[in-house]
Parts: structure tokens; C-alpha cells; sequence
DNA sequence: CCTTGAAGTTGACACTGTCTACTTGTACGC
DNA sequence: GCGTACAAGTAGACAGTGTCAACTTCAAGG
């Protein structure tokens, strides 16, 4: 009996809220000074509400994480779809979304793969979804083989090539060494092509 | 007049027992953990002595950072002093060396890339430490270019690559995804094998 | 021997995550 | 239509944290 937003009781949808607001949160102030509390008064609740959405801290946490993962699958889905018979352009597009979410993101991402959770014992939501999506970076590369483009390493150890690339580029380009080369266009496209060629050219048969 | 460690005062040499301390700490409980009161506590002083050696938790955590940094530049080293003439050899051992590091210590190897800790101000102790061990990094690609090994690209973006594949290894590695191939030795030697092929595939000269 | 100042201790403060008991208010069975 | 049950949110308490200021200790130098 509700028009658009407002769902049901006291407050609305609060987990969403949450949700959103911490990831807000995380990216402005860093994972160090990420408070649940202060999470919660953002949202507009009292210290304890969260309680009643999501178990602990580190479930808000990986609930974020998550989303970022989700994110990461539909970067896949999108290069996908835009060059249906063009594998290594997906490959290219991927890594470029991956690198652009990264960029964006990098809060989420330092969560995602800093070390903070443990994946495998985290829950059901996050561990599909972190597998899921990197089966999506997997499909990609099956493509290039099944294309004919790539050497003879086994699948899953190329997927591993690239993302371990693409993720290091994201770490260094977004933390201390590399930060100034973000804000100078040039450069930036500079490093990146040249380490995506790298990528390729250690990936394409020989 | 002292025979052997102790120094001087009340304790000893708090500094050094508290930065060995919290590596400890750091590599037994994870970040998210690390409470300078337990080290303190561990290190047999109470809870307001460190701040007499650090001004700040971050500090001691740069403290520790800054020893991963050593350790790694150590690696490049002993990578150059042992093939003094053949420089890819020299990169691969740092490579591995690299990687090494990584396992052994995943917590020092998060804090120091993380997204924790904010290179560019800290103090000037890691910042000049960060620095040199990257252009240790930087020297080994260097000597492979003036061999006549590697591509055109510039030695500065190869540099970037080596340390992109060999960052983004290390972290999948010792996190969630492949941390069951880290007890698997012949996965793992394949893994590294095949990782490490593509990413001198992409200097070679082509 | 007495002063001094670095090194370490103690107690306090605000803040955090988490638990428990309480209140609110909506949906559903009668 | 109404009362009840139960999810959603509040309020207060607790131990643990980082940090600060005031205190004590003790090796060294005049």
C-alpha cells in the first residue's frame, strides 16, 4: 500500500541504506576509520539498528563487498555484449572497466582484495558472487582460446595472468606510487596501453 | 657496561621489540585486529609506552611497512648479485623472491599495499624506503634493456608491468581464490611457471 | 650527590563493536 | 474492527580501543 520508495515499517529499507551509506563512507574516510556507528547515524538510526539487518560488522562489510563483485561480473556481461565476436576487445574492455572501478572505487577494492576478509569462510552471498564473477573473466579468456588467439596454458592460468595484471595495475595506479600518473591523462593512457599490450603479448600463441 | 642486548634504561630496546612484536601480531590476527595495546602487553610494557617511540599507531605501522620495503629491496639484491650477467635470470629470481615474501608475510604485504597506509604522507622513513626498493625493481628491467632483451616500451612502464603481474599474484595468491593452490606445490610451481612465462612473453623484444 | 630529562606507568577521556532489555508500530487472525 | 504477535528500531551498558596528561623511575653528567 506504499507508492515508490517507502516499503513498510518505522523507516523504510534500511539494509539498502545501509549499504549505500557505508560504502560512501568507506570510500571517503578508508577502511581503517570505518565505523558502524557512524554508518548508522548517517542513515539517520540509532547504534543498534544495524544489528537488526545484518549480523556483525564484517557482514555489512561483505555485503559491500559484494556489491562491488556484482559490479566487476556486469563489466564482464557488458564487454561481453559489445563485442560478441571479438574476444580480445572483451578482454581489453574488461580490463579497462576493471581498471575504471578500481579508480573509482578503490575503498571497495582494497576491501575486496585487501586482505580484511576472509572469503572463504565469509558468507553465502559473497562467496558466490566472488566466484561467479570471476567465472565471467574465465568465459572471456575461454573465448580468446577457442578463437585461436591465445598460447597453450591452460585457461584458468591465463584468467590468472590477466587478472593478477589487471589487479596490480589497479593497486599501484590507486595507491602511493603511481597516484600522481591518475590525474595526468596522457600518462595514464600512456601506462596503461603499454601495460595491456604487455598482457596481450604474453597471452597471444607463439 | 651492559653485556649483549640490553641497553640502558628500564626496558631495553622497546622500539625494536615492539616493531617485532607487531609483525608478529599483524601475521598472526590480520589488520583489522592489530591493537597497540596487545602489543604493547606482548612486549611486556603497558599500554601508554609506545607512545614514548611512536607517536601514533599509524606510525608504528609505518614502521613495520618499512621493514616489508627492506626486506623486498633486500630480494632485488641478491637477485642482481647472483646473476650479475644475465638479467632476465635476475628477474625471475626477484620475481619469486617477491612472491615469497608475499606468503610469508600477507599481513605486512597488505599494510604495505593495502590502501591502509597513505605513502605519500607518511613519514619520511617509508616514503624514502618505498622509493628505493622501487627503483631496485627498476634497475633489474633497466639492465635487461641495455641487454637488449626487452621491447621499446619505456623501462618505467615495463617496470610498472613486472610489478602489476607480480603484486596481482601475490595477492591472489595469499588471498581467497587460489589460497587452496598454495599447498599444492605442483599447482603452484605451474601456476607461477605459467604466470611468469606470460609476463616475459610481453618485455620480450618483439 | 643532586638535578635533569628520557623512558615507562597510571588513570582518564571519547569512541568503538556488541549484547540485552525495552519500545514502537504494522500486519494478520479472530 | 481489534488485539496480539513479531519484526524493526531505541536506549543503556560493557569491555576494549587510541590517545592524552600527570605522575614516577632511574641512568648519566656536572
Amino acid at each position: 500500500m506504499n507508492i515508490g520508495k517507502k516499503k513498510s515499517f518505522h523507516h523504510g529499507k534500511l539494509r539498502e541504506a545501509l549499504i549505500k551509506m557505508g560504502t560512501k563512507l568507506l570510500h571517503q574516510q578508508g577502511l581503517a576509520a570505518f565505523s558502524l556507528r557512524e554508518v548508522a547515524k548517517q542513515a539517520g538510526v540509532s547504534h543498534g539498528a544495524p544489528y537488526r539487518h545484518f549480523e556483525d560488522k564484517t557482514v555489512l562489510l561483505e555485503a559491500i563487498a559484494a556489491q562491488g563483485f556484482r559490479n566487476l561480473e556486469q563489466v564482464c556481461d557488458m564487454a561481453m555484449d559489445r563485442f560478441p565476436d571479438d574476444p580480445i576487445q572483451q578482454l581489453e574492455t574488461a580490463g579497462r572497466g576493471y581498471l575504471d572501478f578500481a579508480l573509482t572505487y578503490p575503498g571497495v577494492l582494497h576491501l575486496m582484495f585487501g586482505g580484511g576478509l576472509d572469503l572463504d569462510d565469509a558468507g553465502a552471498e559473497l562467496r558466490l558472487i566472488s566466484t561467479s564473477s570471476f567465472g565471467k573473466l574465465l568465459q572471456i579468456v575461454e573465448n580468446g582460446k577457442e578463437a585461436g588467439h591465445y598460447c597453450s596454458e591452460s585457461t584458468l592460468n591465463l584468467t590468472y595472468a590477466c587478472l593478477a595484471m589487471c589487479h596490480g595495475l589497479s593497486l599501484l595506479i590507486s595507491s602511493a606510487p603511481l597516484k600522481a600518473v591518475q590525474h595526468d591523462p596522457r600518462k595514464f593512457e600512456q601506462l596503461v596501453q603499454s601495460v595491456l599490450t604487455a598482457l596481450f603479448q604474453g597471452l597471444i600463441k607463439r
